[in-house]
DNA sequence: TGTACATCAGTGAACGCGCGTTCACTGATGTAC
DNA sequence: TGTACATCAGTGAACGCGCGTTCACTGATGTAC
């Protein structure tokens, strides 16, 4: 039954993506580590060859997790936008807004499986374990930090700040919004902070 | 061992708000029935007298939790600003400011157990029963308008746009700022929120 | 290169535990006459 | 107002269930010679 080197790596690396949307998908404490195993084909008990604990799939998870969201923003943003890296670019503000305006979407709110993981669990991630915790808030700053240097109209001060306040308000946006049951109202909510932190 | 009416609606409020405690302290998942019963001196066995779920409770805490916060805030408002109700205030607007300080304050964030629900368990309303869900948008709707209400150099409108902005903003931050270990890093957050939102 | 042995990925059953919920029971309260 | 009976708040034990974790076992892989 002994698996390669190759395989071996192969299967953990699937335990933590299948892990890391599931946890978005239904909540961490929602999460079995059955429900993680069981679609990849596995058993729960070989779980403990890759890991020593839940604790820290659900940390690994969440790393993985915030790189995908960061990724895709990035992608999202030197699509639409002018290039990134030129300085001499037109309007080179527009593609913090580009993230912005992905991130606080409609699509985003019914896909958490691929969405951001702060908006997912954030209430869990409070009480999580500390390297849980740790890569949370590393994840926090790094997308603030994606924004930040996308904010080239501001000051390296002034854009980390900015950066920070709209990432709160995102994360705050998207979480309420999939609260809300009413579709009307979530989707008014979306806009109003997608309109007023255009404003920015 | 039968009690008196008014015994017994008495017990239940003290149950709902012995849950409503906890349930932001820990979490909805992380609080089992026996974590609100006894340190009301009761057994677990006795809370069907009261309720026919967990999922009950958890609608009625949420609501409770919400009237508190939304009291607390607009007794600050009251307190500090110029008083509310007079068309003719000086600064009519301030109130607003004065709501969103305190709840984004380093008090609020320590202390979860008085705090917003919204921002204490925010992830997981968004898979609560329909009923909680329900609580907890018509709890982000109240506070919504309260903030809004004392927008006051605002038409009606727009007041209410700004407010559910805030009102995101508010509960990005107070969710991060609690899984941000950093102490300074935490605080950062918040003091970064205040400040923008105080240039809405 | 070939062989003998140690390693270890994965299985499947079991463990202890805590959960939400149910239930028979108790005895004070509420009510019908 | 007094009495007899029904009600029901609260107890404490039990129920079934799913969880995270452990463990003996299997057999292919990796390694030492």
């Amino acid at each position: 039954m002994r698996k390669s080197k190759a395989e071996t790596a192969e299967t953990r690396r699937r335990i933590v993506e299948q892990a890391a949307r599931t946890f978005r998908l239904h909540g961490i404490q929602a999460t079995g580590l059955n429900d993680v195993m069981t679609p990849l084909g596995l058993t729960q008990g070989g779980f403990y060859r890759h890991f020593t604990s839940k604790d820290q799939l659900v940390a690994e998870a969440c790393t993985q997790a915030m790189s995908e969201v960061i990724a895709g923003l990035e992608a999202a943003a030197d699509k639409k936008g002018t290039g990134g890296k030129r300085a001499n670019s037109v309007a080179p503000m527009i593609d913090a807004y580009t993230m912005i305006d992905a991130y606080i979407s409609t699509a985003h709110r019914d896909t958490p499986t691929g969405g951001c993981p702060l908006a997912a669990m954030g209430s869990e991630l409070a009480h999580a374990d500390p390297q849980t915790r740790k890569a949370a808030a590393r994840g926090f700053d790094d997308l603030r930090d994606a924004l930040a240097r996308r904010l080239a109209d501001k000051s390296p001060e002034e854009a980390k700040s900015a950066a920070a306040f709209a990432l709160a308000a995102m994360i705050g946006a998207i979480t309420m919004s999939r609260v809300i049951e009413d579709s009307d109202a979530s989707m008014a909510l979306l806009d109003d902070v997608k309109r007023h932190l255009a404003a920015l």
